[in-house]
RNA sequence: GCCGAUGUAGCUCAGCUGGUCAGAGCAGCUGAUUUGUAAUCAGCAGGUCGGGGGUUCGAAUCCCUUCAUCGGCUCCA
């Protein structure tokens, strides 16, 4: 007999080689009916998989990441099946489960294209051999029987990845007339599959690479139940409603004409002001923590970024340098601020009395993103960063790091900004040739970041490898209305320019010495910030950085005390306020004037239970609903704004 | 840059397989209306159907090309 202990720390007896599913039927048919996978010593397996001996076991049910991703998996493997029925010869990649959903990168062959009005056949085609209910078979398999096979398939793709497997560790899974190479787990059958959907196609490169393959890649999603699937596509409907683009335009922030060029951002006149609230915002913040204002040109000579070494790495993807009437000179238009910034430093000399240095600006910067890249605010070519830089010496990095961290903590909450992961990137410890900078540094570096993260309390993820070359960094990340990953803020450890740039220091000793420099940024950058800010909030920005907001006060006796409270309440801020007095003049006014370009409107009121309220209309779309007070100030997060005065 | 899709008035869209197909609603303008929680009434104006080339007696509708946008890939100082 094995034993095998549950979660709850019971342990219970049962035959070498039943099956978990078996050991969750012997808890209650119910569980075993909502599970999906289950965790088995620390491996997440089928549930039909036996278990042999003593384990720890978790069961896993939709709620868990584990139980989705298999049950997607299994959808790919279902996927590809109705494809090699339908596109007899087709080749196929990978096929994971994602987030939401999964995809599988698949081969066509020569003259064959799928694309989205072919999804709903492929559906169909899913659909029935789900209906089939036929069993998901795992075997395993030596390094070379699994090579014969797809070999004989003639699959390039799966070879090359069997190629990289140890033997011994390989496994197949056979649905149907369809076997692939996987490492599972999977569902036991595909019964539970009732609701699909397929999403899109894209191109995708084989494992990535450019120079590699293109083929094609499906995502789909799908649910145990139809209602599931459904409530799925009314949340992408709506969260496509907060995109910041149409936002954008419906609240006349910002706007791109091709004539000025595209991925260069032209920000009307809210949203301008939008864009300078957040600057005055910030920037008083900043001289609060001890930053300075710097301001530099837009443009740089060449020779400038030679020194730092930017011209030689990431020229060809710049605007090309602009000549000039003298013979042999060449500007461009600045990709970074830090060049500049290298020489504000050095324009001065420093005592290690006076570090840290830190020096901010606004800089705009422009660099040639590749077309297909464009995407709203948040990848454009002409983009403004809240960039900094701090010069330190060695022993002040990690409380330097603490400072910035605290600020970017205290920034995305006022902003109402709390759901954001923070990401450390580390150098490759396999390949320290590619970084610059002694073994030493990095260490030191790389273990303030981790300790100054700790000492936050931020939650983190570390990623080895993901560091760039001059440094390790941490990063801040939030999602758009539909799930994609952008970067705002960043920290960023740099000892290539302090190198190129021969900046120093003179210590206590009397001798030269050469500063850390961290680059940091809190927005990344405004048109980004903005996007995400608007994506996360939809559109209902903070009262306080929302333009142009209009509040009318009922005249009448019976509301006045109210009212007064609220104006009160809302104190100095640049909400226009109107008193509607009923009168034929200025209703007409404000109608037809005032009222057609204000993203919201403030009513005073009360409601049937003569409760007092405010409600909130939004431009175009009507009332918004009837709030109380506190329900009012927790909508446009007012008590942030209350922190900030 | 690559794969796929899309591109009709300021906005949202209709226009099926080429022949009254250049349309609607909203927004705009003019006038009337003043009714307390978006869209009252009447009238007017708006588009060489993204640009260029081609096929055809005839193209918004088919083909080629180009630009832009959307979904991805790649890249991202």
């Amino acid at each position: 007999m094995i034993n095998i202990r549950f979660p709850d720390d019971s342990v219970r007896q049962f035959e070498p080689g039943i099956s978990s599913l078996d050991i969750a039927r012997s808890i209650s048919p119910g569980l075993a009916r909502q599970i999906y996978a289950a965790t088995v010593n620390a491996e997440v397996r089928d549930l039909g998989r036996p278990v042999n001996e003593d384990a720890d076991i978790v069961f896993h049910k939709w709620e868990d990441k584990e139980a989705r991703d298999t049950f997607w998996h299994t959808s790919a493997h279902l996927m590809a099946y109705a494809l090699e029925e339908l596109y007899p010869g087709i080749k196929f990649g990978i096929g994971p489960a994602i987030e939401n959903g999964f995809y599988y990168d698949v081969d066509t062959g020569e003259g064959v294209v799928i694309s989205e009005s072919d999804l709903p056949s492929i559906e169909k085609k899913m659909k029935e051999l789900a209906g089939k209910n036929e069993s998901v078979e795992r075997t395993e398999i030596s390094k070379s029987d699994a090579m014969k096979l797809f070999t004989d398939k003639g699959d390039e793709y799966k070879t090359e990845l069997i190629e990289e497997l140890e033997d011994g560790t390989i496994s197949l899974y056979r649905l149907g007339k369809f076997t692939d190479l996987c490492r599972g787990p999977h569902l036991t059958d595909t019964g539970d599959i009732k609701a699909i959907k397929l999403l899109s196609v894209a191109g995708a490169y084989w494992r990535g690479d450019e120079k590699r393959k293109m083929m094609t890649r499906i995502y789909g999603i799908t649910f145990p139940k139809q209602k599931m699937l459904d409530e799925y596509l009314v949340m992408l409907e709506e969260a496509r409603k907060r995109d910041h683009r149409k936002i954008g335009r419906e609240l006349e922030l910002f706007s791109f004409s091709p004539r000025v060029g595209m991925g260069l951002p032209l920000w009307l006149p809210r949203g301008a002001d939008l864009r300078q609230r957040l600057i005055d915002f910030l920037t008083a913040e900043l001289k609060r923590r001890g930053y300075s204002i710097v301001s530099t040109p837009h443009i740089g000579n060449v020779e400038l970024y030679k020194t730092s070494g930017h011209y030689e790495k990431y020229g060809a993807d710049s605007f090309r340098p602009m000549n000039t009437p003298q013979e042999g000179e060449q500007f461009m238009l600045k990709p970074m601020n830090c060049p500049h910034h290298c020489e504000v430093y050095n324009a001065t000399q420093h005592s290690y009395k006076d570090l840290p240095v830190r020096m901010a600006e606004f800089g705009t910067v422009y660099r040639y993103e590749q077309h297909g890249e464009l995407h709203g605010l948040t990848r454009v070519r002409s983009f403004t960063q809240d960039d900094a830089h701090h010069f330190c010496e060695p022993d002040q990095m990690k409380e330097e790091f603490k400072k910035i961290i605290d600020l970017v903590q205290w920034v995305f909450k006022s902003l109402g900004f709390n759901i954001y992961t923070a990401q450390i990137s580390l150098r490759d410890p396999e390949d320290s040739e590619k970084y610059i900078g002694t073994d030493e540094n990095w260490e030191k570096a790389q273990k303030a970041i981790i300790e100054a993260a700790g000492e936050k309390n931020l939650e983190t993820t570390i990623v080895e490898g993901e560091a760039a070359f001059y440094g390790p960094k941490l990063d801040f990340m939030v999602k758009d209305a539909i799930g994609r990953q952008w970067q705002l803020g960043t920290i960023q450890v740099d000892y290539n320019l302090p190198e190129r740039f021969d900046l120093n220091y003179t210590g206590a000793d009397n001798q030269k010495h050469r500063p850390v420099m961290l680059h940091r940024a809190i927005f990344g950058s405004l048109e980004r910030f903005v996007a995400l800010l608007i994506e996360s909030t939809a559109g209902k920005l903070p009262l306080w950085l929302s333009p142009d907001q209009v509040i009318i006060l009922p005249i009448s006796e019976k509301y006045h005390d109210y009212s007064k409270k609220v104006l009160n309440f809302l104190n100095n801020s640049d909400i226009r306020t109107l008193i509607d007095e009923r009168s034929e003049k200025i209703g007409k006014k404000i109608r037809d004037n005032e009222l057609k370009h204000i993203p919201y409107m403030l009513v005073i009121g009360e409601n049937e239970e003569n409760t007092q309220t405010v409600s909130v209309r939004k431009q175009g779309e009507g009332d918004k609903g009837v709030m109380k007070l506190q329900e009012f100030v927790e909508f446009f997060k007012l008590k942030e704004k209350e922190e900030f005065e």
